[in-house]
DNA sequence: TCTCTGAAGGTAATCGTTTTCCTTTTTTCT
DNA sequence: AGAAAAAAGGAAAACGATTACCTTCAGAGA
């Protein structure tokens, strides 16, 4: 628990609900009831309520107007790190739904670190801000649990499968399973997998559907073609690319864990000498805006960003409203937008 | 002004300061005390306190607090949009000076429109917050500075040269000159600049820089080459590439008011079959992290921007300490990054 | 004329803290 | 030992809104 040192704004004058009254010749009840349109006041001293208002620039104080409603109006977002573009079109669709309801969204960022999280969860816990979506967190499956039957609180993205929270993800599984088919449906017959290695729930998801898709299709699994990477960033990427040259039989077909390896990977190639969708394939995860701007296009599949943001906001309003509401998990449906990088099958 | 519709949250239950008190059988001046470190309590009633809200799993309530205090140490950052990663760092900065005082940010995006501005503006009128850094505003300089007396705000990277507000940047016009400069000494006789043509205060500073480096050099500005954009993005760089090129004698370098711009640029020379860094030199400018991926890698004027967002924070917080405190204005140092759209000279 | 109803509006309690005064007890100094 | 000073802690007044409850008054219906 922090100290907290008071640091007045004594330096500024401003007016209280209370002065409002006092200069329209009414109580604070009826300016009260005014500001929030709930009639009882005649239109004749609204009028004049509003114009006193109006002249003297007055704006309520959100603070006391918090404490006796034990609303905030705020909702938090908690994301990884700012500097992904995955990320935005998400919040651009809390912020859109949010806004509906009138509820304001704050954003930050937890930088992967316990300690900051907890900070940021403390927001809420004194509440700060009415409810929480979390994009990804470093909390266990039994703490989420306990976090979301205390306060409102919706995951996307990320979802523990057995916490019972709301949350709101596409089927990793499947696009795993889609990514190789596709792949498989150009007619490639070696295709490798660079996966996510983090304690991290979505790559086994999409490992498992990209053996099923291989299996279903005839192909087994070659185990030197499936590489794990701690990091799913460029260098990783292209540090994967020259492990798989380097083999007596490199893939004509890989599928990325994010667009960051995929990049790696055109990289390495091109060291080589080599072109990503001419020499090998390639599909990346996430469709980050990088990958339309890239030379060549990157091939990636897509999740349905603003709508799980929009969905996630949704499920938090029905927390909200009840705390007791059961959770829900929502599923949405993910595409694979076709570029350079590989073609689209037939 | 918004009504505002109190739905409260009566499902689940927590601890008052007050319930505290009467657990630990001391009054709640004794738990506030011992909570905000003030000393006064002995260590033995010190410790009961502390132990009875760990028991509880007590946490003080951040409304009746700030209500008391006049302070939320919240302090808001507003961007112009998410996804783009040149912001990423100054609010990472600003962030990161935040903590050390104690503060939490919370980032909301206006999206270059004047209605959403407001009402994240008014955020701070409520006081629910307690300052402001604005990255890019639609208000007018007279807005700003009315602001700016109210209440604590300080303006990043497009400052108003006559509001007198705390701001900080880096001087555009030595941005234009240096990179101008650094095209010169490579040899270039024939240089293009695409400029942003929006009412925004930089890209006549760095045009003005751009020019008087060709002049200094004893090269006339050749009009024709100086051209404006409605938008930075990557659209409008082909589309000047496409100009450039058609002209009689196309130019052998350009400097370009953004990254997404010299993006465009590479696109169009790729689609004619010729290559940035070696048919044409390009600067960029920001450095976003799309530069230093991109193949070929892109040379870009890069801003301090971490210290930007840790300059910001640092104006803002004496702000906050005395309103009337006389603002300052910062000007921080550029650099180049050179890759391979450009190389460095000599 | 009398009662009843609804509208208009005021009074004061309340939300959960912090902090200003107090009072009481203990320690220190002479 | 006695006075002064310091330490420990409590009671209650803020902070600025919303709202439950009450009062007054005008008009309707009998």
């Amino acid at each position: 628990m922090l100290p907290f040192h008071g640091g007045q704004r004594q330096d500024v004058i401003f007016l209280t609900i209370k002065e409002i009254a006092q200069l329209a010749g009414v109580s604070v009840a009826t300016v009260s009831r005014t500001i929030n349109h709930q009639g009882k006041a005649s239109p004749e001293v609204q009028k004049r309520v509003w114009d006193i208002m109006k002249k003297y620039d007055y704006v309520p104080n959100a603070t006391g107007r918090s404490l006796r409603t034990t609303r905030t109006g705020m909702v938090l977002v908690l994301l990884p790190l700012l500097s992904n573009s995955f990320y935005s079109p998400i919040v651009e669709g809390i912020d859109h739904a949010a806004r509906q309801q009138g509820y304001n969204i704050i954003v930050a960022t937890i930088q992967m670190d316990r300690a900051t999280e907890d900070r940021y969860l403390s927001l809420v816990r004194m509440r700060q801000v009415d409810g929480l979506i979390s994009l990804s967190s470093t909390l266990s499956t039994a703490e989420i649990q306990a976090f979301g039957q205390q306060h409102p609180f919706v995951i996307a993205c990320e979802c523990p499968q057995d916490a019972r929270i709301s949350c709101v993800e596409i089927d990793n599984y499947k696009a795993g399973y889609d990514a190789a088919t596709s792949l498989i449906r150009r007619g490639h017959k070696r295709i490798a997998m660079i996966n996510f290695d983090y304690v991290s729930l979505s790559p086994p998801l999409r490992e498992k559907g990209f053996r099923k898709a291989l299996k279903d299709a005839g192909i087994t699994p070659d185990e030197s073609l499936i590489l794990h990477t701690e990091q799913f960033d460029i260098e990783s990427g292209a540090a994967s690319c020259e492990k798989l040259l380097s083999l007596p039989e490199p893939p004509t077909a890989v599928f990325c864990y994010s667009d960051p390896l995929a990049i790696g990977m055109i990289h390495a190639l091109a060291a080589h000498g080599l072109h990503a969708g001419k020499d090998m394939e390639i599909i990346g995860f996430d469709n980050t805006d990088v990958a339309g701007v890239f030379l060549p296009g990157i091939t990636s599949v897509a999740q349905p960003t603003f709508d799980i943001g929009v969905t996630a906001f949704g499920l938090l309003r029905e927390k909200m409203l009840d705390l007791n509401s059961t959770p829900k998990r929502v599923t949405l449906p993910h595409t694979i937008v076709y570029r350079d990088t590989a073609k689209e099958p037939k």
